[in-house]
DNA sequence: GCCTTGACGGCAA
DNA sequence: GTTGCCGCCAAGG
């Protein structure tokens, strides 16, 4: 069990709340529970919670859009299946393309616990990846 | 009790 | 533009 349960809880709620279709990352799920730094702990959660809960964690992929934790899936392909029968665009075999498909927390009217001028520089990060 | 590894991210060379 | 290194938190050996 992690030291910290209720970051585990957000990482769960956030990954259940994106949409069919989208994919989000590490880093924005981490930043959308107030901790840019837990990108790593964001994934150790998923591990944990792909066999605790029904969570679409193949929907989360790493800041470049390549399918990091597809092995954890059995084989990267299952993931890559999963990504394409919701009509998810892939930039190669196993990297999604973050420029049509990335879903941010925060985008579904919602903002980051984050402090204003960390919520600034993602805001500007978002507009300059949402293309 | 210390060291290594891990579904990552950002910055520097 | 690409490749490499360091940092952060937690768990396992």
């Amino acid at each position: 069990m992690p030291a910290s349960p209720d970051f585990a809880a957000r990482v769960y709620e956030v990954v259940a709340r994106v949409p069919f279709g989208r994919v989000t990352t590490y880093g924005r799920i981490a930043a959308a529970v107030g901790d840019r730094r837990g990108a790593r702990m964001v994934g150790w959660a998923l591990m944990h919670a792909l066999s605790e809960r029904d969570l679409p964690c193949h929907r989360v992929v790493n800041r470049t859009g390549l399918l990091s934790g597809g092995w954890h899936f059995g084989h990267p392909d299952v993931m890559r299946g999963l990504l394409l029968a919701e009509g998810v665009p892939f930039k190669a075999a196993y990297q999604v393309d973050l420029e049509q498909c990335l879903w941010e927390p925060w985008a579904d009217g919602e903002r980051p616990l984050a402090p204003a001028d960390e919520v600034d520089d993602l805001h500007g990060i978002a507009l300059s990846e949402d293309r």
